[in-house]
DNA sequence: TAGTGGTCTAGACCACGGG
DNA sequence: CCGTGGTCTAGACCACTAG
């Protein structure tokens, strides 16, 4: 278990208090005069902390006025796109029918050219993933064997990411997401239990590791039935 | 003109430092002393820039080794959802078709839940949006008048954001998407140049002003042909 | 104009990566 | 072990909001 860093620690304890005291979108937070008081730190601290929360979208802060909070809205039922922890901790139910697993010597063009001029070896994962028994992903994953030197049914039919953090001990650092809509094929259509032209929207993930380096290319193709998405921007964005 | 804080001009020329350099993902900046030294300011204020360039998804870090540019793969012809300027500062050619200008006593359901007790007037515009003539987005927003208290055909057929960060400097501060995927009524497949019940991407945005008060929510439907979306999340997100 | 957040400094010490 | 980034402090001064 990581020990949390001070700011950390303190924004967790912010969050606490906004849980705590039922706080709602736009009341308002002690100032960071009496923050720094409460929990004893130095003002950058936190600062860091405020930061971290303003990040996650949960606090926004408006010079000489004061920090509010940021009620998520209503998101029964959304997919966050800013975390990097699969899919697992936001929809409940979550099955997975692995469809196959297979040992690539290197994979096609499409996962290939994001890989650069690494070993390619990678395995290939095909998995159906269903909520309450209703399908509502189709997956086409790549992991370099570098990184993820072994792989079971056993394995795929639980957290991918769980494996890899837990498991594997490595850290999954960012990621980069190219997303566009087109029509479903029969072949995709038959497992989300759909129909061909249906629409989908496609997701391709890029994962990075603590190095730098892409580890795993993902297809995403997601039933729109049961699929809905959120994303919360926060300020300074360019 | 707002003048830059330092941390922003440091992290402009980091940004240009790495353009002139031709410097490609994962190759390497200088050292954080280096940088100190070389900008003649505090390390706080540096790690504060590199911390603007992580979020942005320009650099990432790697403690006890160093920072590193993060280049962006290849976004030809992908929309930002991290970015609050519009679709102007992304896609080329963009002509807006207004449909319609409505000046409403109160917005309908799907609208008023997100201006909670306001003054609820507001105008209603709808915009069919073309890059090099080709329909691409349909657009529907409502504009709470406290904050938007005119708006003619003539500004709605230019930049939304520029007129109202610009012409009536309000600050626009971040954002709540949500997505879905559906299927095109024949109303919209005709504007768009497509089929009923063909595939679009419906983005709901709700936009916060700098005194985190929501005055525009919209609802824009893109023609799935030429839509592609990217999203770079950076690390420490939840 | 008082109050609150924002920027910036200088420096101590910690934690991780890689030879 | 050395070099690098990460955390944290204490405090000065700036900039914006709101009554």
């Amino acid at each position: 278990m990581r020990i949390l860093k001070k700011y950390q620690l303190v924004a967790d304890n912010i969050r606490e208090y906004i849980k705590d005291n039922e706080l709602k979108r736009g009341d308002k937070l002690p100032k960071i005069k009496d923050l720094v008081d409460s929990f004893n730190v130095s003002k950058a601290t936190i600062l860091q902390a405020l930061s971290l929360l303003a990040k996650q979208g949960t606090v926004y802060k408006i010079q000489g006025s004061g920090i509010f909070v940021r009620q998520p809205a209503d998101l029964h039922g959304y997919m966050s796109l800013l975390t990097n922890r699969g899919i697992s901790g936001i929809v409940k139910n979550v099955t997975s029918d692995v469809l196959s697993i297979d040992e690539l010597d290197e994979p096609p063009e499409k996962v290939k050219k994001y890989f650069e001029d690494e070993e390619l070896a990678c395995y290939r994962l095909r998995r159906l993933r269903k909520t309450n028994g209703k399908p509502f992903v189709l997956e086409e994953s790549y992991f370099l064997k570098k990184y993820v030197p072994f792989l079971s049914k056993e394995i795929a039919q639980g957290s991918m990411f769980k494996y890899i953090s837990e498991g594997l001990n490595e850290e999954i650092r960012f990621s980069d997401k190219f997303m566009w809509v087109e029509k479903l094929s029969e072949n995709e259509a038959n497992k989300l239990e759909l129909k061909p032209g249906d629409p989908a929207l496609v997701v391709n993930d890029l994962y990075y590791l603590g190095n730098g380096k892409i580890f795993d290319v993902s297809f995403l193709t997601y039933n729109y039935q049961n699929s809905k998405f959120f994303d919360q921007s926060s300020d300074e964005i360019i």
